[in-house]
Parts: structure tokens; C-alpha cells; sequence
DNA sequence: CTCGTACATGTACGAATGTACTACTTCTGG
DNA sequence: CCAGAAGTAGTACATTCGTACATGTACGAG
């Protein structure tokens, strides 16, 4: 009953456990009692399979950065197929918003990547796969531009009750899209 | 030599040493010794002006949320005085993602926001301070997404090395602020 | 079988932290 | 002038933390 045998399967659950404190605590908030508390492992297991507390985090954010990068491309699939880029990008970007924990740890990860930067690659993944997507449809500049707002509308819905409402958010991409190219 | 008598002095002294830390330490690293170590003064003068460490770190939110506000004034006066708006806000812009410290602590102040609710009228006084100002030049629309690019802008030179160049910046906000009008 | 290696688990320990507390000094109102 | 309030300063304490470690258990190679 206690701890079957099954190496992999106990490192991610510890993973899988880190990412769902993340919203809740925010990465300066891990601890190895918390994870091994969420995951159903005895404390030693934390030490044993991350060489710090550091390398947990970063595992963890890793594995986020992976979730983000299989949602990207759902939406690089959903752009190609669609006949409107600017309202399908404004309907993809309108229910992202509703993910809240989605939106917390990213935000956590660019906050943390701002002080150390071996993250800001991590970090980056997100901005920049979005401006390649995009760059199909759009000049290099204008498509850096979209993803730019798409990343302030985010930071705009921590912090406010109610995102950005969808036509905004559709007006808005239509314009910087729309931008001469550079 | 020690402590002269100066209350007002001694807790401004905190604020603004609790301020410096920020970007160095996180909101989430500050301790009360490391701020009585930079101010200048015993571990026991922070709790006697400062309930707990919660507060203490309010205080110092809300003093570089005062700061903010001055700044937005600056921006206001010169968008007022200016002949082209989106260049100039471009500008201003620019200038601000030079600032790696003010980046840092306003983004440690959203991350803080996301999880403490009391923070938000704090974390919302930058945006909604700058879109009023744009709204005299732009439909409340445009000036709401203009103000959102710049935080997006900012999220962007967080972790990126170069900032956003200031043609792409110029660009986009021109095409946000003339938008249609909501 | 058996033995070494990898995994599991509970406990221990030094360091750091938030906060309370005691003693001391300076100021101020009566 | 002189209490008592306000400010200053050093220290103590319980708690929590990261990490190390000792012991126990399963498992695959020979």
C-alpha cells in the first residue's frame, strides 16, 4: 500500500503536484513539505529524485512551458484552418483568458524569469512560438506586435475582474495584424 | 549617534529601503532583517512600525505605486504639449523599458495582485491611470488597448535582452489608437 | 539463490524567519 | 520639574525551511 515500486510515475506525480501549487502559492511559495504533501509521497522522495529545491522548480515550470507549447499548437491548427485570423485569434486569446491558473503560473514564470535569467528561454517559449504562428498571416513586426497584446491582455486580466471584452480584443488584433510590414 | 529621535524619517528610511530590495529580492524574498539591514536600523523598528510583514510590504507597493503615479503626470503633461500622440507615446515608452528596476518591481506588484485581491486597486492604478490620459487623443476602446500593448511591452522586455525596437512600438500604438471608437 | 544497486521512508539538524518582549532613552503635557 | 507616553534597541523563542542521512525494501544480473 505504502509506495509501489515506479520511479517515472513518482517524479511526475511530484511535477504534476509543484505545477497545482503554483496558482495557489506562487513558485516562492514551494515548498519540498508542500509538494511531497500534495503528491502522497514521504518528504525524502522530493530530495531524492530533485537535487534542490531549485531543480523542482524548474521542473515544474518546464512542464508548464510544455502544456503551453501543446496549446500553441492547437492554436497554430485552429489559425490555418479559420477564414478570420484576427477574430479566431481574438476567440482563442478570449478563452485563454478564462483559465485562470493558466494565467497565474505563466505570469509566475515570467516573474521568476525575471530574476533568474536560465529561465528567460523557458519564458520566452510562449511570445515567440506565437509570433511564429502568426507570422504567417502577418509581417514579422506585426505579428510580434499581436502576440505582445495578447501577453498584455493577460497581465490586464490578473488584475481586473472582467478580461478584456471580445471585441476589443478582435478590433485590436485586427489593427496591429493589419500593420504595414517591416 | 545611534538613533536620533525621528519617527517620520526612520519609516520613510524602511519604505525605501523595502522599495530597493524589490527588484533585487522579490516581494516574496523580503525579510525584516534584510530591510532593517538596508535602511540603517534594528530588526526591532520594523515591527514597531509595521504590524507585520504584510504591511510592510503594502507600504512599500503602494509608496512605488506613488512613484508610478508621479510618472503617469510626466507622460500626461507630455502627450498634452506633443504634436504627434503615438510617437511620443512611443517615445515614453521606450524610455520606460530602459528602467529594469521600475519593470521588475510593477511586475513583482502583479504577481503579488494575483494572490492577494487587496492589492488589485493598486496593481490597476498604472493601466487605468494611463488609459484616461490617452483617452483625451482616442475612442476609450483605443485607449485601453494602447494602454495594454505597453504592458505588454513591458512583460516583453522582462525576458527579453533588446526591447521592443521603437519603430515597432510607434507603429503599433498608432495603429491601437486609431482604432474605431467604441 | 544472493547480492549489489536503486528506490522508499522517517527522522534529524543547522539556519533563517516572524514576532514578542524587556530594558532603556528621549520627548511632552501639566 | 516630572510622570507617562512614544520611540529605540537588543534579544529570545517557536516555527518552518532545505537538506543530509540512516535504515529498510524491492528487484535484476550473475
Amino acid at each position: 500500500m505504502t509506495g509501489r515500486r515506479n520511479p517515472g510515475e513518482r517524479r511526475r506525480r511530484m511535477v504534476e503536484a509543484a505545477c497545482e501549487l503554483i496558482p495557489e502559492v506562487g513558485v516562492n511559495g514551494l515548498t519540498h513539505r508542500l509538494v511531497a504533501a500534495r503528491a502522497g509521497v514521504p518528504l525524502g522522495a522530493t530530495t531524492y529524485y530533485f537535487a534542490s529545491l531549485d531543480d523542482l522548480v524548474a521542473a515544474a515550470l518546464t512542464r508548464a512551458a510544455e502544456v503551453t507549447e501543446e496549446g500553441l499548437r492547437l492554436w497554430s491548427e485552429e489559425l490555418e484552418r479559420c477564414a478570420d485570423v484576427p477574430a479566431t485569434l481574438a476567440a482563442l486569446t478570449a478563452d485563454y483568458l478564462r483559465e485562470r491558473d493558466r494565467m497565474v503560473t505563466w505570469n509566475e514564470l515570467y516573474a521568476a524569469a525575471a530574476h533568474r535569467p536560465e529561465l528567460r528561454p523557458l519564458a520566452r517559449l510562449w511570445l515567440d512560438g506565437l509570433t511564429r504562428s502568426l507570422s504567417r498571416y502577418a509581417g514579422a513586426r506585426a505579428a510580434r506586435a499581436a502576440a505582445v497584446f495578447v501577453d498584455g491582455a493577460l497581465l490586464y486580466s490578473l488584475i481586473n475582474d472582467e478580461p478584456l471584452d471580445a471585441e476589443s480584443l478582435e478590433r485590436s488584433l485586427a489593427a496591429l495584424l493589419a500593420m504595414d510590414a517591416g
